[in-house]
RNA sequence: CGGGGUGUAGCGCAGCCCGGUUAGCGCAUCUGGUUUGGGACCAGAGGGCCGGAGGUUCGAAUCCUCUCACCCCGACCA
């Protein structure tokens, strides 16, 4: 491609808007340009690259034995009431306006359940794995950090249909493994964790996570035995609260100005560890009571788990009063007003000497044995983890960084198959439901994190495969010798008879110029044709990566090129 | 949805507090000339409903009200 007469418009000054490197260098690079928030177009060399990505994913898909489908943007409305998702999932939907009954589709378990209890309707149809790189459309409430969170982006999901709970495993094993080979051949450093399945009942998930400053997910990783989950479900070896010998009786004492566990320590000099933090939640409109370790913090996506619901929030003061007959600061699990289910952590299980509310406001209760005072319904692991406790396998210390997540693994279970009523005969001729797992990844995202993880100060850094082309010849002031001019056409015509996605930087603009966009939009390698090199037939070719320049002769070219990397497959 | 910020030429910004000729600067663009291996130089030119609506005023980019858009932090994230 000649670059004389392609469209990419870098741009030499930063972007005030983009602040995370990848969303800089791709408006800088000419890859994307943005029409609102959350909604881009990707220019010719931004949409090359994606291509090469979807190309991988293809590819890696077909190879488990998935089938490729193109499935509508459009859905009626009646399939997402069907399975309770318009309500789940809220303004996330689009609805269009003008025709009411469609719907944007935002994933669509929904289309391929659809498509299955259409035809699939023996244990002979199964296994079946479906999927589709398109577009979705989600309403999100802050588009930000470029392609990273948009309001339309494409992702590969695909769908495993399976007749037993052991070829739900097979199907999920087959992905997992396919997310490693699609990651590994993008040259992403990525690690896996254990995710959360949400509250609506799937078996078992993973997320395929990138490190990253700009991620929305912290994660909790164990670099010495690879232990790795989001904090949703991360758990900490921690040493419980435990008893203290002398047993002293339970004794009220009033504490007016003491509202926090902080109030507690510092007023009345009491262990931090004694101290034990109360906290109600309203599960489906029904009070909860919580028991923590003083300055440890709830985990709601753990509550949810175990409440099997994600319809939870903290209760308000007059529910407080109502519930336990004192407000905030004041709560504990003796002299409640009312009887409130009542579950605690597990690190204060059997614990005594316990400072907690009294349920009255303005006093609390001190020595409190749970074992002897208190009735606790259950015990749970509730905390969320710190940065430093110590690694549930093997006792190392954990770090907690955050991560974007580029794709996740989910065993769905019968959840949409039920809904849907898409149900097949098994070999003793019962019905049952499909059993389905689900498997995203974020096509842009890959873009993205790829280009988060490869660049320096001047700009993007490609390799192969994603790379738009494999190599940029630039022809240095072509236009001062007719010679140097044909010569590297020359050049340019043989890499292109040779099989090579060649940039040809043939314009008609200074060196500098040249040298600054090559290295923003970071093509692997540079063949820089100048005069005084040509003259004595060699040109100099480029490493972005490293910047080491080699001297090449000019029939060495391809060559060098083959023995740098295998070529792109294009 | 809460908090903060920004809308002035294709891009990046100044001007706004404290209202007053024709709204400015850098980059980019066009013309001519000189340059030519890391974003050249000289001379000239084009390009604006100062986000939108309403108001105050003799007079509004500037003050007031409303509104829209975008960015950041938080909430949310099937």
């Amino acid at each position: 491609m000649r670059q004389s007469e392609y469209f990419i418009p870098t741009l030499k000054e930063e972007v005030t808007d983009a602040v995370i490197p990848s969303h800089q260098l791709m408006l800088r690079a000419g890859l994307v340009r943005q029409v609102g928030a959350g909604i881009f177009s990707f220019l010719p060399l931004g949409y090359k690259v994606l291509k090469n990505i979807i190309e991988i994913l293809r590819d890696e898909m077909d190879n488990i034995g998935g089938q490729e489908f193109l499935l509508p943007a459009l859905n009626p409305i009646e399939i997402w009431e069907q399975t309770g998702r318009v309500e789940a999932m809220g303004d996330v939907l689009f609805h269009i306006k003008n025709r009411e009954g469609l719907v944007l589709a935002p994933t669509h378990e929904e289309i391929i359940t659809f498509h299955a209890r259409q035809h699939v309707k023996s244990y002979r149809d199964l296994p079946q794995i479906w999927y589709q790189i398109q577009t979705k459309f989600r309403n999100e409430p802050r588009p930000k950090s470029g392609v990273l969170r948009g309001r339309q982006f494409i992702m590969k999901d695909a769908y495993s249909l399976d007749s037993s709970l052991e070829g739900l495993d097979v199907s999920y094993n087959k992905h997992y493994q396919a997310y490693h080979d699609i990651f590994d051949r993008c040259n992403l450093n990525y690690f896996v964790v254990g995710a959360s399945s949400g509250a609506m009942g799937g078996r078992q998930s993973q997320e395929f996570m990138v490190e990253s400053n700009a991620g929305e997910d912290i994660c909790a990783l164990c670099d010495d035995c690879g232990y790795a989950a989001n904090l949703e479900v991360a758990s900490s070896n921690v040493k419980p609260v435990g008893r203290l010998d002398n047993n002293d009786e339970i004794e009220m004492f009033p504490t007016p100005n003491a509202k926090t566990i902080n109030d507690l320590i510092e007023q009345f000099g009491l262990p931090e560890e004694r101290c034990a933090k109360s906290v109600v939640y309203m599960v489906n409109n029904e009070p909860l009571l919580i028991f923590m370790r003083g300055n440890d913090e709830l985990n709601e996506s753990k509550l949810q788990a175990i409440v099997g619901t994600n319809n939870i929030r903290p209760a308000v003061s007059e529910e407080l009063i109502k519930f336990t007959g004192a407000d905030h600061g004041s709560i504990g699990p003796i002299n409640l007003k009312t009887k409130i289910r009542i579950i605690a952590d597990n690190l204060l299980k059997g614990a005594n000497g316990l400072v907690s509310g009294a349920n009255k406001d303005g006093f609390h209760y001190k020595n409190i044995d749970f074992e002897r005072d208190c009735r606790i319904d259950e015990w749970y692991d509730l905390r969320t983890i710190q940065e430093g406790e110590q690694c549930p396998k093997c006792n190392s210390k954990l770090r907690v960084v955050k991560a974007i997540e580029l794709g996740h693994i989910f065993k769905l279970g019968t959840k949409y198959s039920e809904a849907l009523g898409a149900t097949f005969l098994n070999s003793e001729g019962v019905e049952q439901p499909i059993i389905m797992g689900s498997y995203g990844i974020g096509v842009e995202r890959i873009l993205a994190c790829y280009i988060e993880q490869n660049h320096d100060d001047k700009g993007i850094i490609w390799e192969y495969p994603i790379t738009p082309f494999d190599v940029h010849l630039l022809g240095i002031n072509l236009h001062n010798s007719d010679e140097l001019k044909k010569g590297c056409e020359e050049i340019y015509e043989e890499l292109l008879y040779a099989g090579f996605d060649v940039l040809f930087d043939d314009r008609d603009v200074s060196a500098g110029i040249k040298f600054n966009d090559a290295d923003l939009i970071g093509l692997p390698l540079q063949i820089i044709v100048g005069k005084r090199n040509y003259d004595n037939g060699n040109v100099e070719i480029k490493n972005r990566r490293t910047g080491e320049r080699e001297i090449v002769p000019i029939d060495g070219i391809e060559e060098y090129l083959l023995n740098y990397e295998p070529k792109s497959d294009e």
